[in-house]
DNA sequence: GTATCGCCTGACAACGATGTCATATGTCCG
DNA sequence: CGGACATATGACATCGTTGTCAGGCGATAC
C-alpha cells in the first residue's frame, strides 16, 4: 500500500504494473500489447504503447526467463584459456557468428589455463542457466559434470577432449599435423630437430609430441627427445628455450614449435642468429605468409562453427551418442623450412 | 551406465522445493542452510547438504536475481567490432580480468561494425540487465541510450567516444600518434605519404587522418590528400589499395596504414615488391618486432582495464560528470620506416 | 429470444529464491 | 519466577512476467 516513490529519486526502472496503471488496462494486457500477443484492441495498443515509451519502459528479461523456463534462455556459455590468443579469439568469432543465426548470444570467459578457476566459471555459468556450454578445457578431469548433462545442459568441448565424460567434442588432428611437420623436415634431411612444446598435461601438446616422435621413429631417429622441451607455456619461455637448444653443442638443425606462441616465442628468440634452424610452428600465424613461416595450418573459425552446430542438434533433441568431429590440421609449406641442414 | 531420467520425462531441474521435502525442512530453512546465512542447526544444515547432493541441486541463478533485484547481477557487456580482431580481444582480456578481481563476468558479443545490429545487440543485453556496458561502438548516435541511463545502468565507450550522449569514455590519443608518425616520415626526407585508411565514418580513422595531415601541413606539404585512400575495412582491401598506390607516378615513398588490419594488408602487398616504400602501421602487430615494422604503438589491455574501473566507480555510486581517460599512442620506430625515399 | 462465436479484457497463479515477520524453544540473569 | 535474549524454524509475500481460465460484449445464426 505505499504511495508514490520518494520524490526526486526515480531510481528503479518501471514495471509493466508502472506501465498498465499509466495506460489505465489491466497488466495482463499491457503485457499483451507490448508482446504482440493476439487479441488486443488497436486502441489499447497504442495507449500501452505510447506508456511504455513515455516511462522508458524495458522488459526485464530475467523475469520473463523465469517464468518461461530455462529452455528459453539464449545464452551460450564460453570457457576458454585465454581470450587475447587469436587461436581463441578466432574460435569465438566463428562459434558466435554460428549461434547468432540460431538466436543465441555468446557468454566468454577465460580460464587463464586455471583448472579451479574453470570449474569455479563453469559453476557460474551453470548458475546462470545458459542453454550451453562449450569448453575448451585444461582440467584433468570431467567427471562432475555428468550431472549436469543429465538435467539437459548440453556440453561441447573444443580443442581438448573430455576426459571421463562421454560428451560431444570437436577437435582438431594435432598428430596428424605434427606428424607431416616431422616427416617434412626430415625429408629435407634434418636429423637433429629440436622440440619446444607448451604444458605437458595439455592433451593437444602431448597428441602433438606423439605426432612428432611417430614421424621421427618411423625414419629410425629413436633419439627425438634428446632436443624436447616442454612446458614453455608462454612466449617469454619459448624465447629462453631456443636460447638453450641453439646454445647446444652441437645445435639441432631444425626446430618444431607447438603452438603459436611458442613459434612467435622462436622467432624472436632467432632474430639475428647467424644461422637459424629451420623452422615449422604448428598453428597459423597473423603474418606467417609475410614472415614466410611453415606452419600446421587450421581454421579455428570452422572449429566454433562446428561446435555450435553440434550445440543447436542437442538443443534440438539429438540424443546420438557423442558426437566426435575432427578438423584437418595440414603442413603450409612457406620459406622457413626450407633451407636444408648445414653440411656437417 | 547410471540410471536415465525417467523416460519421457525431460526431468526438470530440482529446485529448492524438492531438497526441502527430501530433507524434510521448509524452503526456507533449506535456503537459509544452503546459502549460508546464520542460525541453522548444524545437523539440519547437514541434512540439507545431502539431499541437495543427491538431487544434484544447483541454485536457480536466474530466479535469485529477480527476488534481490538487478542491483545484483554480475554481469557487463562488451559490443565490439569483431572479436577476432586482436585489438577487441586483447582490450576483452583486459577489462575481464579487472571485471574478475570485482567478480563480474563479461559477456561479449560482435557487431561486425554494422549499426543495426549493435542497436540490436544493446537492446538485448539491457533485457538481460546486465550491470553495465562497455561499447566499442559504430554507431552514428546514441542518443537513445539517454533513457537507459537514467535508470542507472551505466555505460562507457571505449575506443569510440559517444555521440549525442554524455558518457564515461576511454579513448586512444589517435591524433598525437599520427602526428607522431607523419613526422617521423617527413623528417626522415618522406614528401610522398600514402595513406590507407579504414571506413571513412569511424571516429578513429578520422582523428589519425586529421593528426597526419596536421603533420604533413606544418610541414607545408597540403597536398597529403592527393595519396589518401579510404574504407579499407578488411585485410584484403588492404592489398588492393598498396597495389593502386605504388602503381602510381611518381609513387609515394612512403606508406601510413591507420589500422593493423590494413598494415598487414600493407606487408602482404608490397612482399616482393623491389624496392617497397617506408612504413609506419597504427597498433603494434604480433610479430612487429621480427619484422621491423614500426608502429604507432599503445596498449589494449589497459583501455580494458581503465574501462573497468570506470565501470566500477559508477557502480559504486560516482555521479561525477562523464570523465574522459585518453591513452597514449606513440611511436616506436623500427627498420621499416628507415630507408630513406630514393634520390629523385 | 437464445445459443454461439469471435474478439477483448482481467483476476489469479506460477516460475524459484529470499526478505520479513512470527513463533518456538531454550538459557541466563536479576 | 519473569523477562531478556540468542537460536532455530516456518508461513507468507514478493520480485516481473506470462499461462490459464473466466468472463463481457457485440454480432451472427437458429
Amino acid at each position: 500500500m505505499t504511495s508514490d516513490p520518494p520524490p526526486g529519486k526515480p531510481s528503479g526502472r518501471p514495471s509493466l504494473v508502472q506501465v498498465a496503471q499509466l495506460s489505465g488496462v489491466s497488466v495482463k494486457t499491457a503485457s499483451r500489447a507490448l508482446s504482440g500477443e493476439g487479441y488486443v484492441a488497436d486502441e489499447t495498443r497504442m495507449r500501452v504503447q505510447n506508456a511504455a515509451d513515455q516511462l522508458g519502459y524495458r522488459i526485464n528479461g530475467i523475469a520473463r526467463e523465469l517464468r518461461r523456463g530455462a529452455k528459453t534462455s539464449t545464452l551460450v556459455g564460453l570457457l576458454s584459456g585465454d581470450l587475447a590468443n587469436p587461436f581463441y579469439s578466432r574460435l569465438a568469432s566463428g562459434l558466435e557468428r554460428e549461434l547468432r543465426r540460431h538466436h543465441l548470444q555468446l557468454i566468454t570467459a577465460s580460464t587463464d589455463e586455471d583448472p579451479a578457476l574453470e570449474r569455479e566459471l563453469i559453476n557460474t555459468l551453470l548458475e546462470r542457466r545458459v542453454r550451453g556450454l562449450v569448453v575448451a578445457s585444461t582440467m584433468a578431469a570431467h567427471g562432475f559434470l555428468a550431472a549436469e548433462r543429465r538435467h539437459g545442459i548440453p556440453f561441447v568441448f573444443v580443442d581438448r577432449p573430455p576426459v571421463g565424460l562421454a560428451a560431444d567434442a570437436v577437435l582438431l588432428d594435432n598428430r596428424e599435423g605434427a606428424r607431416q611437420a616431422a616427416a617434412h623436415l626430415i625429408a629435407g634431411g634434418h636429423r637433429r630437430i629440436g622440440v619446444i612444446g607448451d604444458l605437458s598435461r595439455l592433451s593437444t601438446h602431448r597428441d602433438r609430441i606423439t605426432g612428432f616422435a611417430e614421424a621421427m621413429e618411423q625414419a629410425g631417429l629413436n633419439d627425438w627427445d634428446e632436443y624436447l622441451l616442454e612446458d614453455a607455456h608462454d612466449t617469454a619461455a619459448a624465447v629462453r628455450a631456443v636460447g638453450e637448444l641453439l646454445s647446444r653443442e652441437p645445435p639441432p638443425t631444425a626446430l618444431f614449435t607447438t603452438n603459436n606462441r611458442i613459434t612467435t616465442g622462436a622467432l624472436r628468440g632467432m632474430r639475428g642468429h647467424p644461422s637459424p634452424p629451420a623452422l615449422i610452428g604448428f598453428d597459423e600465424l597473423e603474418l606467417g605468409d609475410v614472415l614466410g613461416v611453415t606452419v600446421v595450418t587450421h581454421d579455428p573459425e570452422e572449429m566454433g562453427q562446428q561446435a555450435a552446430r553440434l550445440l543447436m542438434a542437442r538443443l534440438n533433441g539429438d540424443r546420438e551418442p557423442p558426437h566426435r568431429v575432427v578438423v584437418p590440421a595440414t603442413l603450409l609449406v612457406r620459406a622457413s623450412s626450407e633451407h636444408p641442414p648445414p653440411p656437417n
